[in-house]
Order: structure tokens, then C-alpha cells, then sequence
DNA sequence: AATGGGCTACCCATAAAGGGGTATTTTGAA
DNA sequence: TTCAAAATACCCCTTTATGGGTAGCCCATT
């Protein structure tokens, strides 16, 4: 990476973006772009092809959203960095998205130079946020009570009691029998937990929240 | 015991059943409970303090759990009889409870009456078992061989390396990348790993393991 | 009356996990 | 050196889990 120049690829639906980017980081003799995807599934297919140092990934994007194209790319082992562009700077994305190993968070507003310069620290290794971002994160830090990741409090009773018992190491199965309904609803209550508390699995679910009842 | 009320601590980190289980046991005149503990230290601190006749001690708590409760309160040279309560009819609890001196394995789904009248034959010394442990029991008997519970020394240094990081949330496809084998090799171990531990599932075996570093 | 959240339950699909087996190679201890 | 355990990797199969959707019902707020 020192004498050879960095290879990206960018992912976003917007062909106009992609381009304005592309030339961007043309101008960079230290950086090209080798690959380029319109959705999350040529992203999918692509990133282990091309194994570039960094990917950066549009957050918004009809079908496959940028968070759940970040998590299948980290399922699938890609270890490029990644970081996140958007227009938005929701709370929940960017917590969903550090949570789900983005390497950074950058808003599509941002000058281009600026950008680029952001680009560049993203390729070195750094970890990239916009000034906004950083904001959000701090906030979300100094709030004590719930963990930035996950919002316990976020949950309803039920997903609260059904994390309880996944905690415990039950099945959805065995699950559905203590509460004394079906299955399927049991699984509805995991997606749904899931998806909130910004875990991959069951498991992950059930070490986070064994910790969680540990420390209080 | 013959003429005064039978004195019973309950130990539950579920509030919500300590108070169920105390009304249900307020009901009879014979006996009282006369000490509540919501984890196994305080069981630890209350059993002297009190020593009464019986106590009711869940298998699945948090931090220290039931099984390790037993031990430790029997370490202590507590006398009382002990009962163990649970959801869970688990195989090697059964038989780890046994033989760490609990008097009887009562299941959390019992008819109320039912469980009352067996806490009744617990007070006058009669070891008590739900009918789905008694087959457990029997079947445990008939293979001498392994011991109880669970040995994490039994585990191999590769088993137990995979189990840490089954604790870490990670699936079979990521702790393969992590030591740089193949997933179907990574299965072997866990099957083996579970088989080991008497678990039935990766969940369990995660629950397991986070509250086993976190007491060591 | 209308809206929305929560709970229930099902449909569909793919991915992951679990349990049995065989087999090769490596390693360490007898 | 010989033997057994450990580690690797695959075969087979079934079960669980995950993620998307629609939809009805209840209840509270608007």
C-alpha cells in the first residue's frame, strides 16, 4: 500500500455520485478505484474479487439498504475497510453502522476536498467521521444508562422477555412453549430485537445480554 | 419442626416468582419463609444467618448460578435441606444438582398444589424429583462412566479456543476465518465441544461460558 | 373515527447449525 | 517406534435460525 496506490471501490446507486467520486479520487495518484457496484448484491460479488483497502458505501439505496449490504460483507469476510457515505445522519444509522464494523461514517455533504482528505485518513486506517457524526457518537456516549450500541429501553416487554430467555440459552422452540405461543411469532420477536439492539445473532444477543445483566 | 412453623429461605432472581412461591407457601400454616435472596451471595450470607429447614434455590440465576450456589452453600456446612427449581430439565443439571447434595429437582411448570405438596414432603426429609426427573435420574445411573456436569478440562485446547469464541457471539463461519480452517471443521469441534459439556445448542453453550469467565 | 404501536400468526426464501459418519495427517506419550 | 488422541476435512441429512412480506386483533392516543 506504501509504493502501490490504494485500491477502492465504491457502492452507490447513484451513477452521477459515482462518478463525481471516481474522479475525484482520480486526481489522487495514491488511490484508484477498481470496482464499482450499483447495489448491494454486485457488492457482495465483487468485493471479494477485487479485495480492494477500501469500500465506500452508500447508505441509502433502494433494495439491499447500505447497513444490511455492510453486515453481508462482513459475513461474508470481507476485511476492506469500509465507510459509510450518506445524506443522512440519523442516530440509529450510525450507531447501526459502527456497530456492524464501518471504519466511517461520512455525510455526502461535505466539500469535496474535505472528502477526499476524509478518504485518505480511511485508507491509512483511521477510523472517519464527519463533524456531525462525532457529535452524535459523544451524545450517545454520555448517556450512561443505555449502551450506545443497543437500547435495552428500546424494546418491548415482550422482546425484552424473549431476550431474557434467549439469554438463558432456549431455542425459539422452547421459547414459544414457556410463553405459550407460536414459534413463528417467536421468530418475529427475535427479528425485531435483533434489528434494535443492532445484533447479528441469537448468540450475539445472548452474550450481550448476559454481560448486560452481569453489570448491573 | 414438629410443633413450630418449618422455616424456608427462597432463592430466585426473579422477583416476580419469589412472590408467587412465598404467597403460595403463606397459605399453609406449617410453614413460613423466613429469608428471600435474589442471586447466590446473598443466599450465601442469608443460610447461616437463618438456617432454615429449607431452601428453594433456582438453578438458573444470574452470576452465580444454582448448581454453583449448591456447592458453595454446602461448602459453607449449611445443613438445610435444598431443593433445586428450574424451567430447565437439562440432563447434567439434574445430575449435578444430585450429586452436589440438593434433596430434590423441582420444574417451574408444576401445578402450584402440586408444588406445594412436594415442598411439604421436602420439610419432612423426603427427597423430592418431578416425574420427568426420576427417568433422568435412572438413565444417569445406568452409565456410571462420565461425571456430571461439566469439565471444561476435558475440553481440548482447540475445543476450548473455538468455545471463547462461540462466547464472542462469532458463528461457525467467522471463528473458521479467525484460526484460518474450515468451517466444517469448526463444526466437528463444537460438536464435540457441546457433546463434552452436555449442551444442547451454541447459545447455550455461550450463556454458559460468558458466566463461567465472569465468576472466575 | 382514524392512526399507530404492539402482539399475534402465517407465507416465502436462504443461511446456519447440529448430529451422524469416514478418513487423513499431525502430535505426543508410552 | 507404535499407538491414541487431536486436528483437519469432507460426506450425508435434519433441524434451527434469519429476513422479508402480509395481515388480523387489541388498545391507546389523536
Amino acid at each position: 500500500m506504501a509504493t502501490e496506490a490504494a485500491t477502492i471501490m465504491l457502492v452507490d446507486d447513484h451513477p452521477l455520485l459515482r462518478k463525481g467520486l471516481k474522479q475525484l479520487i482520480a486526481l489522487e495518484d495514491d488511490m484508484q478505484v477498481v470496482a464499482e457496484a450499483s447495489n448491494g448484491q454486485d457488492a457482495l460479488r465483487l468485493a471479494p474479487e477485487y479485495d480492494p483497502d477500501l469500500i465506500v458505501l452508500d447508505l441509502n439505496m433502494q433494495g439491499m439498504d447500505g447497513i444490511e449490504t455492510l453486515k453481508k460483507l462482513r459475513d461474508a469476510g470481507v476485511t476492506s475497510r469500509i465507510i459509510m457515505l450518506t445524506v443522512s445522519d440519523a442516530d440509529d444509522d450510525v450507531v447501526a453502522a459502527i456497530t456492524n464494523g464501518a471504519d466511517g461514517y461520512l455525510l455526502k455533504d461535505m466539500e469535496p476536498e474535505q472528502l477526499l482528505e476524509q478518504i485518505h485518513r480511511a485508507v491509512t486506517g483511521k477510523m472517519v467521521l464527519s463533524e456531525a457524526i462525532t457529535e452524535i457518537l459523544a451524545t450517545a456516549l454520555r448517556q450512561p444508562a443505555k449502551t450506545p450500541s443497543s437500547q435495552l429501553s428500546s424494546l418491548t416487554n415482550r422482546e425484552y422477555e424473549i431476550l431474557s430467555l434467549i439469554a438463558k440459552g432456549m431455542s425459539n422452540k422452547v421459547i414459544a412453549r414457556e410463553l405459550d405461543i407460536s414459534d413463528g411469532t417467536v421468530k418475529v420477536h427475535v427479528k425485531h430485537l435483533l434489528k434494535k439492539l443492532g445484533l447479528r445473532s441469537r448468540v450475539e444477543a445472548a452474550v450481550w445480554m448476559v454481560n448486560q445483566q452481569g453489570e448491573n
